[in-house]
DNA sequence: ATTAACCAGTTAATCGATTAACAACGGTAG
DNA sequence: CTACCGTTGTTAATCGATTAACTGGTTAAT
């Protein structure tokens, strides 16, 4: 114990496990049992080591020598689809990430979440060069090279809304019944100029209004089965899809995009009554633009968010009728897939996860009711 | 290579580097080149062995492998003080995230957040076992374990707000001037009846109101600091510190303690015109215990908040009065100081950033002004 | 003609631990 | 007295890569 004064100072060197076994005098099996199976030693001899290692200085064996040799790292990554710095501006990712922390840590898995690097040379990510026991993936298009290189890894995935991976446990909701459900509100209350704010239609979303032509070419299978769902409500009343319907597609999933394509479907000769935005960032935004246009929601324009997250932020300015889903639970049920598959379990291919329209204060029956399309 | 035929299905055994030179008929070295190097082969050789790798189901260099060779490993430890799931309900740790992130990704760094255990436990907790480059520390009581526990790991650490260490760099802010700005602003309206609604004095944050006692004992340099400046402010306005102003130590940033903690102090005899709390979160909740007592706010009760988040989180239902810190730039501003100094760089010992009192819809001069105490 | 630089790879040591198989030892039972 | 056992440690193989030093053969420069 007194020696504790010269030993004090930290020792610039690395000391390893062997110079612990050394200095000890026993072997390095001996220090490794110490650390990670006492009973395979004497509470002695285990305390002597377990002092000359504070003496020392060592740190305890070394995380990643332990990793090689056990095979497995201790932590779960997360793949996002944009940068980091904008994942944490999206309150559904936070949601979802909160929920996935929330398995993680009752298994005591740490999370690693891995940099996308920019839009324009994806490849160059951390994807491959990461130690990690696993990857969840959140909403990613199909076509993006950072699942690809994930798929390379080979290791366990379990995949959130997108993209469908034959080999990979889904986790998500039906979109397109969400969607259906949001527009089947709007046709409801009478309303028959629809427009949608739609999130990006593939990794190479360009932003701007939608062709048929590019609503066709769309690869991102959620944002696919939402705009069916749309459609389909459409289709049902009588309206002509898409072509009755603008569709503009949005570069990212934040206020100010939301914003411009607010503007731009509103600024159309025949503006829309109603708008449907695929989250409610975006719907945020239309809220600011409505504003800035001098119109009252839902007086001269109805609005229908998607993902129920403002209401956790409690961003009530005003209440967003919008579709909840349930974030928290789709990360924990992520986190559980991938450790029940890192387990070697059997883990449910494909878990759908419940979602509900919540009618609040941005939506009511159109103004002036357009008189019915047909008779 | 006629091979590539029966080897192309996945296979289930793990591919190795020395695997795949044997396949191409090369030394490992080449072929660690060939992933590393690619200066140091010829392009045609480089491409067989690319091409063989993916016949033979390669997945690249094994990254623990990599890492414990190369002796890093490619991501900063994030260090909170409470459960995962709670931190990312916590608007001022997730900004500052984002600040992490962005400094992360400009390096091509992951984070990895580690769980800290429940709080009965927390030595059970992974930071000794994960493998990281090194930590950043955000805001944690100086007697809190995990903190030893990071400490003794012995890789660089930065620290953000708590605890001081002599060890690492320091980003937060002045804490004590911070606070007795939002006090004085309150006092200079004219409010003489005070109180404070504070976070947690030290790991074994009790909760409840704090007698002069449990404040002299607090451990939490931070919360000290704050308190310190609250005091001076009320001191110089004649007041008697802390026997005049009554301090509610909240158990964790949460709303619903925010909101306990209101009840109790204005449910006194003798209740306070104005409320100091130490975060947005906290005040959040005051605003919905004012809610329930058929307090209006700014007319019945003042209040400043800390921080002055819930504007980013657009939770404009009340403009908040509150005292502005930058989180995203102190994120920034650790990463950037953690990846300096695993580099070797020196570091500032310490980075103060700007706070900034922003008065809103929350403060006003106290209904009935009581006598100004001097004439 | 001689030295130097270079090229395209290879050899072998090394990073820091974990763990199956084995050994030494004192004690106990038959 | 021998056989068997449980306890406490040790030996040595192994995890999957990286990289300094080296090799044999060219090419360019002095």
């Amino acid at each position: 114990m007194v020696e504790a004064t010269d030993s004090g100072r930290p020792s610039r060197t690395k000391v390893t496990l062997a110079d612990l076994a050394r200095a000890t005098g026993v072997s390095t099996a001996t220090v490794s049992n110490a650390y990670n199976r006492p009973e395979k030693l004497s509470a002695g001899l285990r305390q002597r080591i377990l002092d000359t290692a504070r003496s020392l200085g060592y740190p305890g064996p070394d995380p990643t020598a332990r990793g090689l040799r056990r095979g497995h790292t201790g932590t779960l990554g997360v793949l996002y689809a944009d940068r980091l710095s904008y994942a944490f501006a999206d309150p559904g990712y936070v949601l979802f990430l909160r929920g996935v922390s929330a398995a993680a840590e009752t298994a005591g898995l740490a999370l690693t979440l891995v940099p996308a690097g920019p839009r324009d040379r994806r490849s160059a990510s951390a994807i491959d060069t990461i130690a990690v026991d696993g990857f969840i993936i959140y909403s990613m298009a199909p076509d993006d090279p950072l699942v690809s290189a994930a798929v390379e890894r080979r290791l366990p995935i379990v995949v959130t809304d997108q993209p469908r991976l034959e080999t990979a446990p889904f986790v998500g909701i039906d979109d397109a019944s969400a969607a259906r459900s949001a527009a089947e509100h709007l046709l409801g209350l009478g309303h028959r100029r629809l427009g949608v704010i739609s999130l990006e239609l593939g990794v190479t979303g360009q932003g701007g209004l939608a062709d048929a032509e590019r609503l066709r070419a769309a690869t991102s299978p959620m944002v696919r089965a939402r705009l069916q769902g749309y459609g389909d409500a459409a289709t049902s009343a009588g309206l002509s899809w898409p072509r009755d319907v603008p569709v503009y597609e949005c570069a990212e999933n934040l206020p100010e995009e939301g914003e411009r394509a607010a503007r731009a479907l509103l600024s159309a000769p025949e503006p829309p009554s109603a708008l449907l935005a695929m989250s409610d960032q975006l719907a945020l935004g239309v809220l600011d633009a409505a504003a800035g246009l001098g119109l009252a929601v839902p007086d001269d324009l109805s609005l229908v968010g998607f993902d129920d997250t403002t209401w956790a932020e409690r961003a009530a300015d005003v209440a967003l009728t919008t579709v909840r889903q349930p974030h928290f639970d789709k990360g924990r049920y992520a986190g559980e897939a991938l450790i029940a598959s890192l387990a070697g379990q059997p883990v449910e291919p494909r878990q759908l996860l419940p979602t509900e329209l919540v009618a609040r204060a941005t939506t009511q029956a159109p103004r002036a009711i357009s008189p019915p399309v047909r008779g």
